[in-house]
DNA sequence: GTGGTCTAGACCACT
DNA sequence: GTGGTCTAGACCACC
């Protein structure tokens, strides 16, 4: 469900916190359901509990998911959060574009790998 | 030409090296003409010249760029980099596109959201 | 492990490259092992961290070793980079043979010079 | 008959004290044949008159010319100097030899690739 | 503890 | 003047 890139220059705690909130944003995990506490997925994962920890403070800090002492973290309910979401890969797409443009790339070729990436990934 | 971001969490080398590569690219910056030497370039951008010297150390190692001793560096005229360039944009392209599918937004959103930043940045 | 020469022409930094590639093509550093620490290996050779920083970054540039934040450099298992290593040593051979036939040395020459020097390291 | 390969590491007087030294012991200068200019190299090379002079009196140093007063450089006709030159080749061909056993290769792979490239010179 | 970035200042070789 | 190397020392983020 969530796999580390060890080689990445993004901090681990990023990649985890990047990760569950794509999960929780488009329903895999359900409002109200429990996540995996800090020591299980530290061990799963192989890597330190202080960095699960701090994913999950950061994750609880944008109301993604709540803390409910002595049983775990749960996920929140809250909808605002998938416009969050999608805001931020609006961002990104941004970015992309801009640097295509000062490339030279033209918008209607740039239009025209977006139709086919969003293809791609419905094929497969 | 340069512009400098001190608060981004890319380091400053690394935001020269990407600007000079694009200035190649779409060739602003043609073959073989001179760069500003290591010194000029790290008072104009108030930096240390350590950190204009890094930059141009790993331009020349990807090729964009080739030092002449006791002259300066020079602009390769490497064609093929261009391409490779603009593939990375691609690729990040197709990263965000399938972000935002996980996200639920459709392709006709996306195509619309990339004319519109597209315009942005000719308009500005 | 790793020798030094001061005196060399070659900068301190690409001696500890070139001899680290060594140690991994031959096989001596196995893949996934980890390598000493930058701050480690400057106060073993005595020499600034800020080089084995610049060595390090250069063998990750070029493939052969990958960081992990926080604990350290590993080597990386790319098994296509030996060959190249060897290749470039096969380059320099030619080169070589080149330069002596122009010289008028013969064949048979070169290559009982070839056998002599072969020994010589293994009886060192 | 001088190429100078200015993006080379070594330096443009070196390059041309070696290219020199090359032709005068394989004979293609002979003895007490005269030299271009400083100036004319200087003009056709398009380098500094500077280097030129710098590579000549290295040249001078080391027995290979002599200079005449308002007449120009000579080549000198020394016979020690040639096996002065093999002998640098027989130090690069042990150089390379010993980092060739250092990465694996075998002793016979190195004095067939000898056979291979020395008669690869013979037919071109 | 680890790697990574940056500064300041020095020295060298080359043109 | 140019690029290139090295040192010393600082600071940061990450684990």
């Amino acid at each position: 469900m969530i796999a580390i890139d060890f080689q990445n220059r993004k901090p681990i705690y990023e990649q985890i916190v990047d990760r569950i909130e794509t999960l929780i944003v488009n329903g895999v995990l359900e409002a109200d359901s429990q996540l995996p506490s800090v020591r299980t997925l530290a061990v799963e994962l192989s890597i330190n509990p202080n960095t699960i920890q701090k994913a999950y403070s950061i994750l609880e800090q944008n109301g993604y998911i709540y803390p409910v002492k002595g049983r775990g973290n749960f996920v929140s309910g809250n909808e605002e959060l998938k416009l969050r979401k999608k805001d931020s890969v609006y961002e990104s797409l941004r970015e992309t574009v801009k640097k295509g443009r000062e490339l030279g790339i033209s918008g209607d070729c740039m239009v025209a790998k977006v139709r086919e990436y969003y293809q791609e990934e419905i094929e497969e």
